[in-house]
RNA sequence: GGUCCGGUAGUUCAGUUGGUUAGAACGCCAGCCUGUCACGCUGGAGGUCGUGAGUUCGAGCCUCAUCCGGAUCGCCA
């Protein structure tokens, strides 16, 4: 670069007396006459260039005539600062310019690169470039490429193999909604983009691989949430001759590695598990934020004998009354403010939400009418409530009672603040093969149908499929779920007979997955796997609430991304040799 | 697809019961300033009030539609 080559990024700038050329992005130029101070900024962080009377004339100027983001190569020597500024990491020492090359004019920037920044997300993403030159967001983009970094060495150092497997697919029945690529050789035909890699990666422990990963790219044309993008990434795994236990143990390794390498922080393993009938019963959701207590209380006993209408009829119809205690909820919740949890759970699928504010010496409960005082007051005890708590009671079926309670859960804990910080890791195991859908009429797959049943359930696939359960475990972190695997089905026979179970004809089965039922009777020792989500990780483990955070060039609500205007509409000639015709919806 | 919230200088926001010329801070431009680091001082430029209809003598403000963004429910084997 016109004979300059650059020596230090600006935050590594040391060594008084040295002659340095640092190379970076102007943050902040004072100019104070004859004097002039430029703020220098790379990924590293901020340098300070000085100018002053014994700055020669032309760079002097030159200096003078920088504007904000130009992009410069400044070469000097490094100096101990007259006045020094605590606030830096290189506050105690300047770069005395005396060479200064302009690489790159800049427009004024429609908005400032702060870090920390309160700019309208919807800007910052039009403009994206220039939001990732903040530094918290190229850390996060740091820390999630040292996530994918320990990933492959601690799977390469346990002899795992990284293979890529294919991105046009066909599409898979069930799951989520595939994003589908047009064929133009295959006029009218279609591939899919992979929502995960499952049957390649099955396929490849036939094959005898025996372990694989890969950071398998995913997409899913489904709704955004702030923790969902249409298109994400998995550390994607699977290991022969194994069972759950090998998984797990290995899973925990990896995250013990990872906390470590990362943030430097000590994982106790083995990690902490629950059953999945466990963590609905307690906590109403698969995937429990176990940071904090406030478990659902079964109330079902306490009020079999009441007059109230309400709580009887939920029980005679075979349902539960269930309660969950806002800890000092009184003295935020107001009345109104309770009405709102009323709407919140009405919206959610009950049919109503009890509740007892006790607040004043007298507990104030929705539902006095029909108890007495002694009656409420053991109530009370009965869930361990105090005065200042609210008691919310939902009386349904369980399917109701325990989601809704759990959502209540998560909404007044952070309402109340209540939710510490921590890695609080969790195995969700023996999730239900099937799950009955109203709608079909149908039993589905709840995790995949390549699932192993465990053995001794085997025998009620046909009688009793609700009572099958699945050699499946999920991995939750904090409340969100992180990852998902399964022991796969390894006989063809069996995995035959589980997807009759899930109602599908021969024909179907041979027309959807005959290339991996045939591929099964070839041999194929026991294995199974998991996908880790490597975003949401990063999510977590920069404690930012947003995949858009750590992810370079995320889409927003409507799966669209505002820099480059993504999807776009194809043009006339594309379509015509794809031979897509386009209906108005 | 439903519900809710938001959209006013480049940015973040204020804008009274609908009433004269829509304000502030930061940023930007120019000048001055020898130790600044939220530099300071002086002056200046900068607005399709998301868009389109409607109500009204008069709309940033009220009504309807629509676009964009967010949250949430549905959805995500």
């Amino acid at each position: 670069m016109n004979g300059l080559t650059r020596t230090n990024y600006c935050a590594d700038t040391e060594g008084i007396g040295k002659t340095v050329v640092v190379g970076g992005y102007v943050q902040k130029i004072r100019d104070i006459g004859n004097l002039i101070f430029i703020d220098l900024r790379d990924r590293t962080g901020i340098v300070q260039l000085a100018f002053d009377d014994n700055t020669d004339r032309a760079v002097f100027e030159k200096a003078r005539s920088c504007r904000g983001e130009f992009v410069l190569l400044a070469r000097g020597v490094v100096r101990e600062r007259e006045s020094k500024n605590k606030e830096l990491k290189t506050g105690d020492i300047e770069v005395f310019v005396d060479d200064l090359r302009i690489l790159s004019k800049a427009q004024t920037p429609p908005f400032e690169i702060l870090n920390d920044t309160n700019v309208n997300e919807e800007l910052r993403l039009k403009y994206r470039y220039l939001d990732l030159r903040r530094n918290v967001l190229q850390n996060n983009i740091i820390i999630r490429s040292k996530i994918a970094k320990a990933a492959r060495d601690y799977f390469a150092d346990n002899g795992f193999i990284e293979i890529e497997t294919p991105m046009m697919i066909k599409s898979t029945p069930e799951g989520a909604r595939d994003y589908i690529v047009p064929s133009r050789i295959h006029n009218g035909s279609f591939y899919a983009l992979p929502q995960s890699p499952q049957i390649y990666k099955q396929l490849l422990m036939i094959a005898g691989f025996d372990r694989y990963i890969q950071l398998a790219r995913c997409f899913r044309d489904e709704d955004l949430r702030a923790d969902r993008q249409p298109e994400f990434t998995q550390i994607d795994l699977e290991m022969s001759f194994v069972d759950v236990e090998d998984i797990l143990s290995m899973a925990e390794g990896f995250i013990k590695y990872l906390f470590k390498t990362v943030l430097d922080a000590d994982i106790p393993t083995p990690l902490p598990r629950m059953s999945y009938k466990d963590a609905m019963e307690r906590y109403g959701t698969d995937k429990p934020d176990t940071r904090f207590g406030m478990e659902i209380q079964n109330m079902t006993d306490m009020v079999r004998d009441s007059e109230f209408v309400v709580f009887r009829s939920a029980i005679e119809a075979g349902g539960s009354v269930r309660a969950i205690v806002v800890p000092d909820a009184a003295a935020v919740y107001t009345r109104k403010e309770v009405d709102k949890l009323v709407d919140y759970a009405k919206g959610i699928g009950a049919k109503g939400l009890a509740y007892v504010r006790w607040a004043d010496e007298e507990p104030n409960a929705s539902f006095k009418k029909f108890f007495t005082h002694d009656e409420i007051a053991s109530l009370l005890s009965g869930v361990g409530a105090k005065r200042g708590d609210i008691v919310l009671i939902v009386a349904d079926k369980d399917s109701v009672t325990l989601p809704v309670l759990g959502a209540l859960r998560l909404v007044t804990a952070k309402r109340m603040d209540m939710i510490p910080d921590g890695w609080n890791f969790l195995w969700i195991t023996d999730f239900p093969f099937f799950e009955y859908n109203a709608e079909t009429e149908h039993w589905d797959a709840m995790h995949h149908p390549f699932t192993m049943p465990k053995d001794e359930c085997v025998q009620y696939l046909d009688s009793d499929p609700g009572k099958v359960i699945a050699k499946a475990y999920d991995l939750v972190l904090n409340g969100i779920e992180l990852s998902s695997g399964s022991i796969r089905i390894n006989d063809y026979e069996l995995q035959q007979k589980m997807f009759e179970s899930l109602g599908l004809t021969d024909e179907e089965i041979e027309a959807k997955f005959g290339f991996l039922v045939e591929a099964y009777k070839y041999g194929a020792a026991p294995h199974g796997g998991m996908g880790i989500g490597l975003d949401r990780l990063a999510m977590l483990m920069t404690g930012c609430d947003s995949l858009r955070d750590v992810t370079a060039f995320p889409k927003v609500q409507n799966a669209s991304e505002l820099m480059s205007q993504a999807p776009g509409k194809g043009d006339k000639a594309q379509l015509d040799e794809l031979g897509i015709m386009i209906t108005e919806k």
